[in-house]
DNA sequence: CTGAAAGCGCTTACAG
DNA sequence: CTGAAAGCGCTTACAG
């Protein structure tokens, strides 16, 4: 039914042997039986059975990604850019989708360990190894991307998440705000912890006091976003300003306020992390810190790809700095 | 160094067969045995080998998905779906972007054939079976979701098109509108013909004559969106109303008009084909027809699994129904 | 109810 | 420069 390598081989009367050599370009090879061999290749349409290869070598041309959320445009920019240049390696991505469940996310290790890939770019659900220690004992590449593990030392691909944080509370108390509430992934999260510390600096700096009572940590979910604006509005005494931790919490908070009927910035102002591409065309449009998605991705699929070639090389942090979008959202107070 | 299912055996004092078979839950096992051989399983932590198994019985648990762009939320929606319903029948998601591009759609039909995937679900580039037909004519299990295919007939799910395009361009035309400008996908994506026939048949339906010179289509991105508002609005006589045909084309479009600082409805009234969670927060709410993304790809991953349980059964079409969201972005006219 | 053995389609060390 | 043969880790028809 489906032609194999020995088909190939006979009809260019050579051995198996030598068509798979002529296929993966060995030198040594007398160039009027390459001509045969790729002749009979085309002529009776044959294919490599790439799980073949993959059992036989112990490694096949594809690279896991496990992203925690595929629904944010975040990771999705994240997954374009992995594609991308696997696909100009010649390498396929396995995309998994841990949906933040870190049980989720163990089952499609294991399931990636099982399926033999050549290397794992993974978005952790949690700051410890977990699961990840799996890979990492058995040696398969990895890179973390976004978030971190504390207790592995890993090739890495990150932003400065505190300074970011940091950037967007400032400037927010430059507009004279002290009551400034905020709603992040919960610490367990890094990018979450993080962003936290920046907002916790950014008032410090100032010597504003933190008020435990304006902060309120979940899942990076719209849901939450819209659960934690209600409770921070509900105050008896509710921020002037919001800093979000992401662009869905985002997105949550934003039905919150248009739901109660307040104007952003007139009776709320708004500063977000992750900028979306229609922050800039709504109005008022939005102020926020935007993370170059893109070529986050892109550094890790090159640093899965290097170390697939050379597992003993250093490892590597990459770090790219965020920048900051003052648009409309917030407003100065007395 | 990896464990295999010999050593298993070795443990139990059984044979490699007799692992296998307990593996797979396979009758006629004695208990003992079935205790004896699950005990070293988790005592030397046994994980099988899929390639291996691939290989011996030439299909894979993996469902292949083939989506046209990754960064539209619209098919994000849709993988995440399939991804819910394969990991809860032990499959898993093989995810390639060809980005409305036909040659790396066929170099992905081919990696998937190469890969032996058990079923493949596709949002295809192009009315035209072409490679999809290298699919087809192997046997693989086939589900085309979104557009369609016209010269195969398969198992697919859509919505119907053109009367959701019917009913947008109708709500234009009760607001007073004759000049609608419409912004499409290319009519070789059978989505971008079908809801351009919606809006020919409505403007027909109240006598109004189509204007070629307010219609314009390309390829479903953002820039193109973008690019194709300003050539209707530098139009001597510029439409009142405009029709978009994608949310992307919608961001390009709002980009635009934001740009020229026109204000939305007062300037131009705005209806666009597919809701995004944003639209229904900004000011002022997009009017929108949103498909049932998620239902979607939840019915092709059902197809796809019920496919490659029974090859033989007959071809399902399944279409859904769009739902028509009137907001605040459309006006009445004189 | 269980085992020995063949075979899925490749690649590669070994021999010549 | 080329071929015969082993082997990657499974599953399953066959035999008992």
């Amino acid at each position: 039914m489906t032609v194999r390598i020995k088909d190939v081989a006979s009809l260019a009367n050579v051995s198996s042997a030598t068509v798979s050599r002529v296929l993966a370009n060995k030198p040594y090879i007398r160039d009027e039986i390459r001509h045969r061999v790729l002749q009979a290749v085309e002529t009776i349409g044959y294919q490599p059975n790439r799980v073949a290869r993959t059992l036989r070598v112990q490694s096949s041309q594809i690279i896991g990604l496990i992203i925690s959320d595929i629904q944010n445009p975040f990771f999705t920019a994240l997954v374009r850019a992995v594609e991308d240049q696997a696909y100009a390696h010649q390498y396929a991505v396995f995309l998994c989708n841990s949906d933040e469940n870190y049980e989720k996310e163990s089952l499609y290790i294991d399931l990636m360990m099982s399926e033999r890939v050549a290397g794992v770019i993974i978005v952790p659900t949690r700051e410890t190894a977990g699961s990840i220690n799996k890979l990492y004992k058995a040696k398969v590449p990895l890179v973390v991307v976004d978030r971190q593990i504390r207790d592995l030392d890993l090739d890495t691909v990150g932003i400065d998440n505190a300074k970011a944080a940091h950037d967007l509370v400032t400037h927010l108390i430059d507009m004279g705000h002290s009551r400034i509430g905020a709603i992040m992934a919960s610490p367990e999260i890094t990018t979450g912890y993080e962003r936290y510390q920046g907002y916790v600096a950014a008032l410090n700096e100032w010597g504003i006091e933190v008020d435990p009572s304006l902060v309120r940590t979940g899942l990076p979910k719209e849901i939450h976003g819209r659960q934690f604006v209600d409770e921070l509005l509900d105050l008896p005494a509710p921020p002037t300003a919001l800093f979000t931790g992401n662009n869905l919490l985002t997105v949550g908070a934003l039905h919150g306020i248009k739901d109660r009927g307040l104007i952003i910035p007139r009776d709320l102002s708004v500063v977000a992390f992750d900028d979306m591409e229609w922050y800039s065309v709504i109005s008022p449009s939005l102020t926020a810190v935007a993370q170059p998605t893109y070529e986050m991705g892109w550094a890790a699929a090159d640093l899965i790809l290097k170390r697939i070639e050379n597992p003993n090389k250093p490892i590597e942090k990459v770090l790219y700095n965020p920048e900051l979008r003052i648009r409309e959202s917030a407003r100065k107070i007395n």
